[in-house]
DNA sequence: GAGCAAAGTGAACACGTTTTCAAAACGTGT
DNA sequence: ACACGTTTTGAAAACGTGTTCACTTTGCTC
């Protein structure tokens, strides 16, 4: 045995290099399929097999049928890393989310992926933390990835920051507001080129304030939201204009952030430090049920009889019986295939100027107003 | 100049290749940049940056340092779609989800994205729809992007559909649900490897039947959730035992699907149709809420007086003052570390025998028993 | 049936990584 | 100076696809 050591090594490499591509099948059996395979089965060459899968290129009809079949047996789809890395598109979509089990960034990630997933591509989603530095190493990590586009839901994101990714050819769609139908926030630098979808809330708003103060209420206190967000300010700035429109007396702002807890401690605050008032305008939805959950269930105030509330978004939770939130809705339907227009135009033109689109928003009534 | 055609063919081509070469470096600076230029910058192999890159690959450490350093001028970082074709690890975890702006769901895929980010990975995610047909697409339609792993929140799929998955070597992990300690679920398939959470739910639904017990209540109704739902037909076993073992009469069930509004239907017709009963016990929390309403402001009925809730999951809005919802929490965190350890450990062995986790559940008490 | 445009075909290359493997550099003890 | 084990190194080969470019076939018109 030992005298044969060399012939044996060499045999014992031979036999490992069999159990090597032995075991290699085995895994290939349990592995995806590769349009190799698909080829030999079928009798065709590799080059074909991708035609088949691209409906554009040119292929006999018998031909594709018969690949296509032989596919399906064998349960091959082409490997989208492998594409992804030729074609330069990954079909993923990133999506910054600060936090999903928000009712209203839960929603609008829901429908987007809806829309997306019925285009091709696949939602990839990301948490942000509200610290700031944090999120330039998650920009940088999320670019590994290789996103098409990217859909932030953060409004604090520094736009030095997100132009990294402009160098590299992503899109960015931020959730821009507009005051009116006319002027867009000067507060957008305009240094950096990306598509806008902005909401006209305009309209909303005006219907709401209208409906106030038919009801004469006068003094109208607004919670706002987050700190430096952009829709935010938009609101608050709407709200101001539209009120002073009506002569109205400017409303007293109490701070929020967009949260059930802070629209809750907003209102106690309100009426037990500022004077309250006859009627609430919240920034969001979320935020109004704290107010009315703090003037029912603490201040022991009525609604709609002694304070009248209005929230803003419409989510379904509004529509709940304990609510009953009357509200400015923001059509997600419409709202989410404008995005998805907005992407779908970008990605195939990318040095076209930038393109914004735009929606509009109506007050929905219930019961927190009369 | 004809003359020399043959010459000028030359040198036209060049020029176009220069051109071309010209219009690619132009590319390059607004495209990501690609380990190579890295290499050539920092004088080192491109095989060097690569090691760079990943820490148990040996390099000396001076070299890495100037490495990760250009790199980090360029903004360099690893494409993730080429190295997922030769590592074969794409760090995406599909997520599949009916309904993302279901509290409860909305809620686990945000705490599983940063559990996941934290480990390197990112989600990816796919909505399903109600129908059958259409998942078996859905599924070869994900495969496609080639998740590491797949978390499935559908309780409908059947086993052979997702077994083709099991083929090409992803793990899928779904919720199923213990009973008690002890046993598993019968219906679970067992020709199908894979590995499961399990939730332990006997310890809260046996302290929230005690309570509802101590308050004297017998006549307990209960809601349940989909047809053909695993985590339902769990949930309702147990509280069926529970019942028993405590002497109490079998439950009144009204068919619900975890929607708020057919928990408000059921409540009605519970009423309406079915005698009533003195306490209720919904399969979520969001169906809890529903009846909450109905109770409160359709069938005028006072919760806790007339009848005490219970709900299951614990999602934030129990906390919310109009609901106040006492019911059984399964822990969040904990629950989501528990599937993050099974699908590192899934990963780092991929023949390992089936595992499993478990996790448990306890009453969190509120307004709504008493 | 010749002529010709259009459509179909496949070999070779490219995409940006990691992995293998054999060679080179390095340090350490005699 | 030598031998020897360890770390470091870079060329070449993957990984699975799309695209280009000449080449071949098909279909149509006169």
């Amino acid at each position: 045995m030992d005298g044969f050591a060399g012939v044996m090594d060499e045999h014992d490499y031979n036999r490992d290099w069999k159990v090597l591509s032995l075991s290699d099948e085995a895994e290939a059996r349990r592995s995806r399929a590769t349009a190799e395979m698909v080829a030999k089965l079928a009798n065709v060459s590799r080059v074909a097999v991708s035609r088949a899968f691209n409906p554009e290129a040119s292929l006999r009809a018998d031909k594709r049928a018969r690949i296509l079949s032989v596919a399906r047996e064998l349960n091959y789809t082409p490997d989208r890393a492998a594409r992804a890395l030729v074609t330069r598109r990954s079909h993923l979509i990133g999506m910054i989310v600060p936090d999903v089990f928000s009712p209203w960034e839960s929603q609008e990630v829901d429908a987007l992926t809806s829309a997306l997933q019925a285009e091709g591509f696949a939602t990839l989603l990301f948490k942000t933390r509200t610290d700031m530095s944090m999120d330039e190493r998650l920009l940088t990590y999320m670019r590994g990835f290789n996103p098409d586009s990217v859909i932030a839901f953060t409004e604090n994101v520094r736009p030095e920051v997100l132009s990294q990714f402009l160098d590299s050819c992503v899109p960015i769609y931020i959730n821009y507001l507009l005051e009116d139908g006319g002027a867009v926030e000067a507060e957008a630098p305009t240094d950096v080129l990306y598509d806008r979808l902005d909401v006209n809330q305009w309209q909303g708003m005006d219907q709401a304030v209208a409906l106030l103060a038919g009801y004469g209420c006068r003094r109208i206190a607004y919670i706002s939201g987050k700190k430096n967000s952009l829709a935010e300010f938009a609101r608050y700035r709407t709200l101001q204009r539209l009120m002073a429109r009506r002569k109205l007396p400017a409303p007293t702002v109490v701070q929020g952030d967009f949260s059930y807890r802070q629209g809750y401690a907003a209102t106690i605050d309100l009426f037990r430090l500022h004077g309250g008032a006859d009627a609430i305008f919240a920034a969001n939805d979320e935020s109004a049920f704290g107010a009315l959950d703090a003037l029912r269930h603490e201040l022991g105030l009525g609604v709609p009889d002694a304070v009248r509330v209005v929230g803003f978004d419409d989510i379904v939770q509004s529509g709940w019986k304990s609510y009953d939130l009357t509200t400015v809705r923001i059509d997600v339907h419409e709202r989410v295939s404008a995005l998805v227009r907005l992407i779908l135009r970008r990605l195939s033109a990318p040095d076209a100027p930038t393109m914004s689109e735009q929606v509009g928003t109506k007050l929905v009534v219930r019961g927190t107003v009369g």
